[in-house]
DNA sequence: CCTTGCTTGTGAATGTGAACGCAAGCACGA
DNA sequence: TCGTGCTTGCGTTCACATTCACAAGCAAGG
């Protein structure tokens, strides 16, 4: 990896391509153009070559990019190559829904444990998981936890985050409806469905 | 509204302002200034006054923004001032924590049906939709129903929005985690929450 | 070993969005 | 009625991201 800037909008599309490419070796591809993946991907190709161009030269002139090699490249830029432990805070139907999503095994995310407030979901089991006390939310510096699921309604979530920054949480990605403040030093992802679903009707 | 060109990063705002000046309202505020709006929502001044004035000129010199008349005027241009009727294919566990997910109402959005392909699924109640036939999509087209709403697994998704297109479908939230080919005509978010978590491990 | 065809990698140019700074102008008080 | 303080609206400037176009270079075949 080069010193140079990397853009943010690059960033965020690198999880995509490793989706890309993990899916072209279970096809047993070897190699692919970026015209090809880009058909694909629904975008440009020289949008392709330059993002990957900023970790290095992955392709072979003539031929494309190896799908193995370059999966997992991608996976070690985004420190997927190791697993990542996450805790789920939020045990309500979405949270639930999370907790069974397989597509976070996928990536190398693990969700290692779930919190609520509700005792009467507290001890009870959803996937592998046992529902904690979210009293109890400082236990997860003990556990190698650095990333947080949020799935609480909006009203809550502003002292639970306060918490979790106490417990060397590092990444939110927070599925209520409200911004949070935070030190610097911690990554927020803000997605709220409603919201997403909002800006289509305009283009109706 | 102008006809100036008004940047699609402005339009994927909007339906957050929507949301703070419903809350303001719930607030009995009756009017709120560009820099207190941005420390609220964790942004600029100047970007809020810029995209508000895309719109026209909805704020009172030396006052702010009126709240009641500000929203009202914002679900205007969303066209989130009529109840928007929206399909959910799809319901596993995300499908049903959706159409129970109390957000989509506050922004005039209605789940007017629910489909999946699954036998045991098809006829079983979830909030105050029954689930339909998917093999019966077609039946939306007399519904007045012109979004659509996508939760089910990445392989199944594309057949499905082919035949979506054909029921005068206009704007569909895809939270398979693919990308769709569709018309030009039809806008597609796509939102895969394991790529979202993805990005974060890269910051820490 | 050389030639041909194809695809990457990358600087330069273009396009798009964000930030800045200030003039315009409303409200309020004297 | 006039002056003061505050906040919007907007033209300009700046930063960032995307696209373009072409040189560099690998592979395969004769």
């Amino acid at each position: 990896m080069n010193y140079q800037k990397i853009p943010d909008e690059t960033i965020k599309r690198m999880p995509m391509y490793l989706r890309a490419f993990s899916m072209l070796k279970t096809e047993n591809r070897d190699s692919i153009s970026s015209s090809q993946l880009a058909e694909r991907l629904g975008m440009s190709p020289p949008q392709i070559r330059k993002d990957l161009s900023y970790f290095g030269a992955f392709g072979t002139r003539g031929v494309g990019y190896p799908v193995a090699s370059t999966a997992d490249q991608i996976r070690g830029i985004l420190k997927l190559d190791v697993t990542q432990k996450a805790v789920l805070v939020g045990a309500g139907r979405l949270g639930a829904a999370i907790a069974e999503y397989p597509g976070f095994a996928s990536f190398g995310f693990d969700i290692a444990a779930i919190f609520d407030n509700d005792p009467s979901k507290i001890g009870t089991k959803i996937g592998k998981n046992v529902v904690e006390d979210i009293a109890k939310i400082d236990t997860i510096k003990s556990r190698d936890i650095h990333l947080a699921i949020l799935a609480i309604p909006a009203d809550a979530a502003q002292p639970v985050v306060d918490g979790l920054a106490d417990c060397c949480i590092k990444g939110i990605l927070n599925l209520s409806a409200c911004h949070l403040a935070v030190p610097k030093s911690i990554k927020v992802v803000t997605i709220d469905l409603a919201m997403e679903l909002g800006t289509l009707p305009y283009y109706m």
